[in-house]
DNA sequence: TGCACGATCTCG
DNA sequence: GAGATCGTGCAT
């Protein structure tokens, strides 16, 4: 096992989202499942002057864990139907988080968050010490596509235009 | 206590 | 193009 470090964790919402991709994603079931995942798309969310960052609207029940130092797991219900998984970065009091939007063969981030079977339970959980959620470090990876976020439309110009999502071209790993 | 809405997906 | 479906946040 090669977990990433609270280090890496510990870097803006921009750098993790971009260095993630390729990333393994590890996921262990009950029964002993255990599924691995390399990271195709991320999307940052950075701090609450962003106002497409759910803790531009300050520090509530939902957005708390965002304020924790890196390497916590931040999910939320969206449109009472999807539980969408992010990670959060940087220092603590300062809420990032990365949305994980796709993984292998599974692109959209409702879809990874049903694959991976993610619920309330997961809040909070700590990615370097979670036995049934982690990620796994991998070679850098080249062929990141930078676009600007998705489903954001209330966010005005400045923020919604930043190319803060980060996809993986197939067939892009180093060496 | 109530109500509007959302970092989405699927079907038609 | 619209419906599914419900916790959160803020107004009442």
């Amino acid at each position: 096992m090669n977990r990433l470090s609270e280090i890496f964790y510990k870097q803006d919402a921009v750098t993790v989202a971009e260095k993630l991709l390729g990333k393994i994603l590890v996921r262990t079931f009950d029964d002993g499942t255990t599924l691995r995942y390399r990271i195709t798309e991320t999307e940052a969310y950075l701090g609450e002057e962003d106002e497409a960052c759910h803790a531009s609207k300050g520090k509530t029940e939902r957005t708390k864990v965002m304020y924790s130092e890196g390497g916590k797991v931040y999910v939320y219900l969206i449109y009472g139907m999807y539980w969408l998984l992010n990670v959060v970065t940087g220092e603590e009091n300062n809420p990032q988080a990365v949305l994980i939007r796709g993984i292998e063969n599974i692109v959209g981030s409702g879809k990874v968050g049903r694959a991976l079977q993610m619920n309330k339970s997961f809040y909070g959980e700590d990615l370097l010490t979670s036995t049934r959620i982690y990620i796994e470090n991998a070679p850098e990876t080249k062929k990141v596509t930078v676009a600007p976020r998705v489903g954001i439309d209330y966010a005005s110009p400045e923020w919604r235009l930043k190319n803060w999502r980060f996809i993986l071209e197939s067939d892009s790993t180093k060496e």
